[in-house]
DNA sequence: AAGGTATATACTTTCAAAGGTATGTTGACG
DNA sequence: CGTCAACATACCTTTGAAAGTATATACCTT
């Protein structure tokens, strides 16, 4: 199974979530608008299920794929140490040792 | 040359910028302080390098890495618009006043 | 039951990143 | 000037993700 990182790290896959953003879309839908092929969007969208970047519900032959947030979350957890480097502002500082204690 | 994602999706590198947030740090440093070899150091820093994570600074034998900010504000930007998915209305309206009242 | 639709997966090939090892380069210092 | 120290890079090998193609599965419709 990928890592968060490795599943972003593929244009194609960032597409497909980016296109989500708009809501639940099917296999064949998703494949039309970034004109990938069948197989390949299948396997996209596999990948992106194990990392638990989208979930599936079934409707008969269609399966709808929708995002869900614990990998973003991840992402931002990830990114928040760093962000002193660019928002240097005292008040986010104090706001990033606030959440630091807060998570002890 | 890697892109940012790929750069991020191999977990000795985000141990490498980890470390260099306590500072800039020289390439025998890293690699004591995180069990590599020298070579496998070197190279991974000259890929942090290329993708715009680190600069180099000389200092006779030594080779000073050090933090930028761009690619990490570039994984913030690609993050913001999934934010929605788990910080919800309220709490991004509790943000914005308190940066209202600290900004006077 | 038959055929069509929507999706998943198996199989193969390709390709490039990652690690290991050896060697090159540059500067310090006796 | 020779040697050591710090680092970079060239070369080779391995490995696994990605894409393409073909096929399997499940469900609807008539």
């Amino acid at each position: 199974m990928l890592t968060t990182f490795e599943v972003l790290s593929l244009p194609a896959r960032r597409e497909i979530l980016e296109r989500l953003r708009s809501g639940p879309s099917s296999v064949s839908e998703l494949s039309d608008a970034l004109g990938l092929s069948q197989p390949i969007t299948s396997k996209h969208l596999r990948v992106l299920k194990d990392a638990g970047f989208v979930s599936v519900r079934p409707d008969a032959q269609r399966r709808w794929y929708e995002l869900r947030p614990e990998p973003f979350v991840e992402v931002a957890q990830w990114l928040e140490p760093y962000r002193w480097m660019w928002e240097d502002r005292l008040d986010r500082l104090g706001r990033y040792l606030d959440d630091e204690e807060a998570s002890r």
